[in-house]
RNA sequence: GGGCCUGUAGCUCAAUUGGUUAGAGCAGAGCGCUCAUAACGCUUUGGUUGGGGGUUCGAGUCCCUCCGGGCCUACCA
């Protein structure tokens, strides 16, 4: 038995997230928590919201609402989504905890004694009429090269031509697009990381393994142009994590917070924290997860995220734990993600295009979008929603191959021998012949599942439910109860256990129809199978089992025509 | 502009990292079965691996080039 430590990616809070977010994150790492429980291992799963940031604070004003408000609000509502998606978290954090402002402001106190914070003084566009000053996208005006009039302050979405704020003709806020804006000097801490180059570009090589996508990511930003480049690590924001050295004051950096880039990652220790707390339990018990002196030296951590979150946790992040000079536990293994995309285009939050979490649950069960998302993650590449693959995946693997199966090997048992495992018969050579092929495919998906393969664990595992299809086509019971019934018996019982067999390795990937099979069995052992043999002999004759409601509905041609429809335009 | 990823059957994806005849699922065709959600099983039709050139005994895999798709480029997070 194992201890593993498991994070998804913080959601950003300023709005409900679409299905590319969910299976870029959240969903891949709970099928990674759910499976490495099953096999018995001490898992610690943890996610939470990421509540700072210019976002936010535009979002809670477009709301009419404090933001410390809109960010409870929607912590609870996308708290609510996760559990209706089945996210097995064991906690769901905030980065705005208090946890989080005491583990924040003491790292970087120790990144200071490290020497390894700087204080830079810059100029920065501050618009009078918003009260804040602006990030470089949120100044607009007319491109100098191609006259675009809608260009951002960072780069011209029209010609690509990287700018500067003060590039822009007639530049005005994007946010109230007041014209009324000033230069003016602010004073910002950076973490040194260029320091910290030699050692981050060792530690990334030391590791094995890593997707590509991973390392070539942290590659560019070690090596591109002049190398990593230090950070600027605190905004002139309201809404954060004030600027403190440890518990003391930091002077010169009144009314400033930590910036949101370097607070979210800090937070997955904080939400550890917020754990214990909200268990009665002391801090020892966090700390043996993250503290390689305090117990966490034996503890695998993997982290799970979208390929635009690599920087941050192959650099920034490590960077702050290794700078503090305190025994952090580092990640060992990154799963990074690809984009899903959504009939031909990207799924957008500003413009909600796409299907959203909410929307998703309001028209089918948590297990169908569970299946098909992680049936198709993104991988290798950026990957394609579309509704007819989504219909055809559903009714076929779901309905078809999996809910058909159960249903008629439990409706087949209830009218020949009632609802209760039958009596008789034994199994053969045939049976034989089944066990070695799941067998065989049961220690691949395995296989597959550890290494996070996700496609192909899923692959493996229709392929298993296959098996038992093959199985009953050949061994034709409803044939053989006409000459031998006692053989019939014998085939049905191993049906039955397959049922179960199939709830328990399939748990991962569908935990609510998988529940259904299991009290449809009668059983509550869900412990994972050392072998097909030990599994399709577990449930004796005479034990009782019911007949289980549809497990999957099919997608007709209509509900597919009613929501293309209704996803076509914006939210 | 620079960097990285990617292009394989009508569709979604594989291919043990350079090794026999490029494989699965879906869709299509045919047959079988009748327990079951018109479900299941078997057989089968689909590929000049984006185009061109090169290295090699051997290339989907490596190199060059062209074409297409995507991401990142450090103040969105």
């Amino acid at each position: 038995m194992a201890r593993i430590l498991i994070t998804s990616a913080l959601p950003y809070i300023n709005g409900i997230k679409h299905l590319g977010n969910l299976v870029g994150s959240q969903l891949p790492a709970d099928l990674y928590a759910r499976y490495s429980r099953a096999r018995g291992h001490e898992v610690m799963f943890i996610c939470a919201t990421d509540e700072h940031g210019t976002p936010a604070e535009l979002a809670a004003a477009k709301a009419g609402k404090p933001v410390a408000d809109y960010c409870a609000e929607m912590h609870d509502v996308q708290a609510e989504l996760a559990r209706g998606f089945r996210l097995s978290f064991d906690h769901y954090g905030r980065s705005s905890s208090q946890r989080n402002h005491m583990l924040t402001q003491h790292l970087a106190g120790k990144l200071a004694d490290a020497g390894l914070i700087s204080e830079v003084s810059e100029k920065q566009v501050y618009s009078n009429a918003d009260g804040r000053f602006l990030p470089d996208r949120y100044i607009e005006g007319t491109c100098p090269n191609c006259g675009y009039d809608r260009a951002r302050g960072d780069q011209c979405e029209n010609c690509t031509k990287q700018l500067a704020p003060t590039d822009l003709i007639n530049p005005r806020s994007a946010i109230s697009g007041s014209t009324d804006l000033e230069v003016r000097e602010t004073k910002h801490l950076f973490l040194r990381q260029s320091n910290m180059r030699d050692r981050l570009d060792q530690w990334i090589d030391s590791q094995r393994n890593w997707p590509i996508l991973t390392t070539s990511i942290a590659k560019k930003w070690l090596h591109d142009g002049d190398g990593l480049q230090d950070r600027g690590i605190t905004r002139d924001l309201d809404w954060g994590i004030p600027v403190r050295k440890g518990t003391e004051d930091w002077p010169g950096m009144e009314g400033k917070v930590f910036y949101v880039w370097f607070d979210a990652p800090i937070e997955y220790i904080a939400a550890t924290a917020e754990w214990a707390d909200a268990q009665g339990f002391d801090d020892s018990a966090w700390q043996r997860w993250w503290r390689t002196d305090l117990g966490a030296d034996d503890v695998r951590y993997v982290q799970f995220m979208g390929k635009d979150n690599v920087p941050f946790h192959t650099l920034g992040f490590p960077a702050t734990l290794m700078g503090s000079g305190e025994p952090w536990k580092l990640v060992d293994y990154i799963k990074s993600f690809n984009y899903l995309n959504y009939d031909g285009g990207q799924f957008s939050t500003s413009q909600g295009r796409g299907v959203f979490m909410d929307q998703a649950l309001a028209i089918l069960p948590a297990d169908y979008w569970r299946w098909w998302l992680l049936s198709h993650a993104p991988e290798s590449s950026d990957s394609e929603f579309t509704w007819e693959n989504f219909q055809a995946s559903v009714n076929k693997d779901l309905a078809d191959v999996l809910g058909n199966l159960v249903s008629r090997v439990t409706k087949f048992c209830r009218s020949k021998f009632g609802e209760a495992l039958p009596e008789g018969g034994s199994y053969g050579d045939r049976e034989a012949a089944l066990m070695d092929a799941l067998n065989t495919r049961l220690r691949a998906y395995e296989t597959h599942m550890e290494g996070m393969e996700i496609r192909k664990s899923a692959a493996d595992l229709r392929a298993l439910w296959v098996l038992g299809n093959e199985y009953l086509q050949d061994a034709a019971p409803w044939s053989v109860f006409k000459s031998d019934p006692e053989q019939a018996a014998a085939q049905i019982r191993l049906a039955l256990n397959l049922i179960r067999f199939y709830a328990i390795i399939s748990r991962p990937f569908i935990p609510d129809a998988t529940a259904s099979m299991m009290a449809a069995m009668n059983c509550d052992d869900w412990s994972w199978p050392e072998s097909a043999a030990d599994a399709l002999t577990h449930l004796d004759a005479g034990h009782a089992f019911s007949v289980p409601d549809v497990l999957f509905t099919k997608i007709t041609d209509e509900n597919r025509a009613d929501w293309e429809a209704q996803f076509s335009g914006q939210r």
